[in-house]
DNA sequence: ATAAATAAAGATAAAAAGGTCTTTTATTAT
DNA sequence: ATAATAAAAGACCTTTTTATCTTTATTTAT
């Protein structure tokens, strides 16, 4: 479904969204640890996004990562498609690049209504939505090794 | 959503259900041709669903793939665990390898249901049921290059 | 000013996925 | 028997993804 850095990135933002809650930059070892995710690897992902404009960054000591008031109401379809490109919400489960209404595959209207159901559920979800239940440890973003 | 192997295979399973309503073997070249896809890579998906019992293959001259009455009953969802396992009904869209219903990631409720619905569409879908569109041109399994 | 901290950048490596090519084996028709 | 046909098998190769390691640039605190 989504690529491994997707996965790191999503989880990233949800971390992000909770932790500065109060303003402060979260370091990298911090939000690798956090996340249970190799920190160089998730380090460039976070570049990326910083590049995009969906977090922030700082260098020298006390920095980090973190996102603005308006950063926070960024959506997971947001950082999907930074991450993987549009094809979540377009393309073909059986790769016809010219699948289409007209000229379906088999499975496209049944899978027309999966993709719906997945960008319904990406764009009415926000990185922030999850703060509280994250901070109460109701829900986790990492593998207890 | 899932490896192109994989896409392969569902593909080349709709074309051998159509193309064996009568009895005789498909041969690599009609296959590979019929879904625009590589031949050698086709030829070596095959080669494992016929492994693993999906589909008849037979060499020599007149030689070629084709489906038994009983094969023509396989679902898309025992092509899709035969070529990339199962995790498609069973693992974490965050890629969290413990995550469950008692230590859920954040998007483990909502990602339930899509999961459920992918299945459902998967498990009820046979590999024969669209031949006859797949006959007169309603539905297609290649791109027009 | 200097040292320490930290992200940015880039080089490299490892693994997986996708794809190609060649040789071998089995079968059929002559 | 022999030649032709076609899948099976396996040896490569390429690209993409994932991951690591090292160096550089920037900022802060002293």
């Amino acid at each position: 479904m989504f690529s491994q850095a997707c996965k790191y990135a999503i989880r990233a933002m949800f971390l992000l969204a909770q932790r500065t809650e109060e303003v402060r930059f979260v370091g990298i070892k911090e939000i690798a640890e956090g996340l249970d995710a190799p920190q160089h690897f998730t380090a460039k992902i976070l570049q990326e996004l910083s590049k995009k404009g969906y977090i922030v960054s700082a260098k020298g000591p006390n920095g980090g990562f973190m996102l603005s008031e308006e950063q926070r109401k960024a959506t997971l379809l947001d950082i999907v498609i930074a991450m993987d490109g549009n094809k979540i919400i377009t393309s073909c489960c059986l790769g016809l690049s010219d699948c289409s209404e007209k000229a379906p595959c088999p499975v496209h209207f049944e899978y027309k209504s999966i993709r719906k159901k997945i960008t319904t559920m990406l764009s009415s979800t926000k990185v922030s939505d999850y703060n509280d239940e994250l901070n109460v440890s109701k829900l986790f973003l990492r593998n207890n090794r």
